[in-house]
DNA sequence: CCACAAATAGTTATCGATAACTATTTGTGG
DNA sequence: CCACAAATAGTTATCGATAACTATTTGTGG
């Protein structure tokens, strides 16, 4: 086997292909894209060589040589471990990929000066389009990303969306207040909320808003004020059990707890249970999410259930549509169902 | 302001950073790349040109122009809304990050097709790198990575690597049988397993079979083979609930299960809860992966512990080092620890 | 103050694909 | 069987950065 013309070092390129297959590179270019004014006999011949030349295409000279941009979309979230944002993003990834576009990640850590260096470097990519998930983006990125003249699609929070961004998702504040109002309906008492903060973020803000508002409509709060109790660390069981301590330490009359997301709330489920305290008797507990945790509970969590695949898609529907010109809805929210569990 | 030089819709290139500064493309090439012979005054001209042009690079032209590799890292992992992965990506991506590479992420579902696909799509990035999470490559795709030429650092499972490899991760089999030797130590009885499948793929197959050898050898299944049980399913909390059903009716005499992983487990531990099975008196439950949830269980649950972001962080420096062409090991194996809890 | 080396800056060619244009081949009606 | 249109294929220029080379400037010892 003398076959030393396949020198493996150096990269096949589309001059190779040509030549192999006896045409020019613009025909097999042509061939190679499914572009139409080629005969089906030198289509067959072209095919072949790629095989034989085993080609593998450079996206990278692709994208610089056409319009400058490429089939890449940046995305920013602030964590790749949380449920809520990890089921978006597959949901993301998923829908990209079947159409041949890729997503490009980078965490933020929910923190807007993160976010902002991501974003220049996702630039210096020339994305197609960027998706920032969470919401706290701040103007300086969001500058940098109108000069860009790349598509942006919001995802998450749809609360306080100004009109000239696209966005996915649904509105937190709505959520909160609809939890807060499902509360104040059944209980009464000291009112309370646990959650957590990042990089001195407080993560739910809008959700918290929502509820407080709601507790003041049904003048649920007017002689205990709530009570909020902020983790210094991400959300998770351990932040859930350990902050259910803490506010109970602080404000041992706390009668109902709503918790930043699911995750959370088991851990003040178990933090309860570990204690005598009995939910929702003692205590009513809610939550966040409908993460995959509350499917085994022995007692059914109340909670907002959130589509977040659904999320996903539709937001990577909308930027495909953005990217290929088509029309597509400004702003488009998901429905969220409250869960009637009995913990609350 | 009759400022109508600044173009907004075509993006800056560095000939523009170059003209403003008064210099030539190379001199503020060698500014922006930090490179020596530019003299302080030239160096802050340029630096102060690139504000005032609002440049971006390109590094699409970057990558194209120079050697053609890029800063990018492909990575294929399974899924990413498993715990398991979703932290060892979370600690490849800051490391990556920080450093200056990017990683170019897309799932696989576990199938070994949809990785080849991907592994094709990724190739024509020309990236400098590729990780494979999980332990599925066919070897046509293990073929078409030898002739492209990128380092290739496979991360998860370190147990059936050969030497022409780079490795991150652990021996399954090793935890498997370690688990299987703790258990049959302490029970006698039905042993069982509770797994789950994807695309016809059966995960964490190498534990399982450490875990059957270890019974084998501790003569714990010569009069009860090993029951195993697959969920046809991701695994997930439920689907540990709904296989711990499964399986105790196919085997109402189980006495001993192990499970694919700490969220499986826990699904059977609400399973047992909600049916009053005792734990362990009636049965010993055991997981894997050392996941959150376990750690805020009234009864702590008996699993192996694995160090996610830790494996992360040493396949992104693996890589890193490869790619600088850097002295690195082989194959790097990260400690585990079987936690002897509560459960089994 | 000159000669020469070292430091600094500029020129040229190049990576691989594709858009836009031009050239050639094929096919069909009269 | 010719003229012309339609289909097919090829040529040329280009994207933006950088490596490798060349040119210029600066600095220093004698």
């Amino acid at each position: 086997m003398l076959d030393d013309t396949k020198k493996d070092n150096s990269s096949t390129s589309l001059e190779e292909v040509a030549k192999k297959a006896g045409v020019s590179k613009m025909t097999a270019s042509r061939v190679l894209r499914n572009k139409t004014g080629v005969s089906e006999k030198t289509r067959k011949k072209v095919l072949k060589a790629v095989k034989e030349v085993n080609y593998v295409p450079n996206r990278l000279a692709a994208a610089f040589g056409t319009g400058n941009t490429s089939t890449l979309v940046g995305i920013a979230v602030p964590t790749l471990s949380r449920d809520l944002f990890s089921q978006i993003l597959e949901g993301i990834e998923r829908r990209l990929q079947s159409v041949g576009y890729q997503p490009l990640i980078g965490t933020t850590n929910y923190c807007p000066n993160s976010e902002n260096d991501w974003i220049k470097t996702v630039l210096s990519w020339k994305p197609c389009g960027v998706m920032l998930l969470g919401n706290d983006s701040s103007t300086q990125t969001w500058e940098m990303l109108q000069r860009s003249n790349v598509s942006v699609v919001k995802v998450w929070d749809t609360h306080d969306i100004n009109d000239n961004s696209y966005s996915v998702g649904f509105d937190h504040y709505k959520i909160g207040y609809e939890m807060g109002s499902y509360l104040s309906n059944r209980y009464s008492g000291q009112f309370a909320f646990v959650g957590s903060s990042a990089e001195g973020h407080f993560l739910g803000k809008n959700r918290l808003r929502g509820y407080e508002q709601a507790l003041i409509d049904a003048k649920a709060t007017e002689t205990k004020p709530l009570a909020t109790y902020y983790l210094n660390d991400r959300p998770s069981f351990y932040a859930g059990y350990y902050g259910t301590e803490q506010i109970l330490s602080k404000y041992p009359d706390t009668r109902i707890i709503y918790y930043l997301d699911d995750n959370m709330a088991v851990g003040g489920i178990f933090y309860c249970k570990s204690k005598g305290i009995k939910i929702p008797g003692d205590i009513a507990i809610a939550g966040f999410g409908g993460l995959s945790i509350s499917s085994v509970l022995t007692t059914p969590l109340t909670t907002t259930k959130v589509p977040r695949l659904k999320i996903g898609q539709m937001a990577a529907t909308t930027m495909l549509k953005l990217v290929t010109e088509q029309e597509v809805a400004k702003h488009h929210e998901v429905e969220t169902e409250l869960v009637k569990g009995m913990t609350a």
